[in-house]
DNA sequence: CCTCCTGTAGAACACTTTGTTGCATAGCAG
DNA sequence: CTGCTATGCAACAAAGTGTTCTACAGGAGG
């Protein structure tokens, strides 16, 4: 007992063009009456499948926000850890639709409390993922078990998105490997 | 020839209204009906000062974005600076208006070129804040002039309104006395 | 292949928001 | 007092939002 093809279809089309105007436009160009133009699909149609523009928004958002998993890198040293890990959500933020949208979210967070979840739970995947780069590197002996770990990890993830998403400026390679060594310094250095 | 004072009794009422309605509701509740409302002065006079939403929004927020002028503290030993500057900071992230619309700044940054050059302007007076408080340090002799004051001032700033405008975590005098703490530490150890 | 069921298209409708315009009125300035 | 100008009010157009009804087309099961 499958479902009709047609709800699929119908389904997918929507939500490619929402999450285009939402890439493109903004959040307040997310509407029945847009994603309709943009697709052929009738009014009425999309008003059966999210039954008010809010819930269009939301189904938007969630397509693109649904945060990549991180398998983490911890074999190497740590320096080399951070760099990768960091790189990979360098990438994201550069050139994947969640780095776009991004700040969108962030704004809706301030007075929807649905978007700082969401914004939280992609916050806990990306601590943990650098949480376990320093562990790796406290168990192997490569830095002391007594350095600040948190905020560490706050410090490192915190640069990359307030250069991305608050200052509007480049995430590049140079600047990254800046920050990684900076970090690494920090970890090692503190006893 | 002094101004009508109707012109500046209706800009200054009807101005008082939208922040309020910015802070309150957000940048979506800002509109001309919203503001005629809450005030009694008629759409129409409200359209002949703003002739858009935009245009009104826009006025709101620079009523509120204008960035408090800090005279940096440059005396003391950089962690007594450091703290009293990222103190007034901070307090300005909690306790002010532009706290409370900051994080719809930074959304609609993501999409207005305006926007962008606010927060620039806005983060340029901030590093060199803190930049002044790093060069006293060094002129001091009481760090190497060899740390990466650039990145040290990054990690200073961003820190704080990462926590505050994309986690909305509290940001309390502890957490505060760490980060000053790392950020000193940093600097003290680098060579 | 035929029939039932369900999803879709399209149009009509009401309501709200966003702007515009014209006119009467009230307040400021010389 | 007189002219100028800002305001208030009402009517209006246009767009966005949401509902409802009817007709039709495509899929599933016999």
């Amino acid at each position: 007992m499958k479902e009709d093809p047609r709800l699929i279809a119908t389904r997918q089309t929507a939500l490619d063009a929402a999450q285009q105007l939402l890439m493109d436009k903004g959040v307040l160009h997310v509407t029945h009456g847009a994603v309709s133009s943009a697709t052929g699909i009738s009014r009425s149609t999309l008003y059966r499948h999210w039954p008010d523009a809010r819930s269009l928004r939301d189904a938007a958002f969630r397509r693109i926000a649904t945060p990549p998993n991180i398998p983490p890198k911890t074999d190497g040293p740590l320096q080399s850890d951070l760099r990768w890990l960091l790189g990979v959500l360098m990438g994201a933020l550069n050139d994947t639709p969640w780095g776009r949208i991004a700040p969108q979210v962030v704004a809706a967070a301030s007075t929807d409390a649905e978007a700082r979840l969401v914004i939280a739970e992609f916050m806990k995947d990306r601590f943990a993922s650098v949480e376990a780069v320093f562990s790796a590197a406290i168990d192997r002996g490569e830095i002391s078990a007594d350095v600040p770990v948190e905020q560490l990890i706050e410090l490192a993830i915190a640069a990359p998105y307030f250069r991305k998403l608050i200052r509007h400026m480049p995430l590049d390679a140079d600047w990254l490997d800046q920050h990684v060594n900076l970090i690494c310094n920090i970890a090692k250095s503190e006893q």
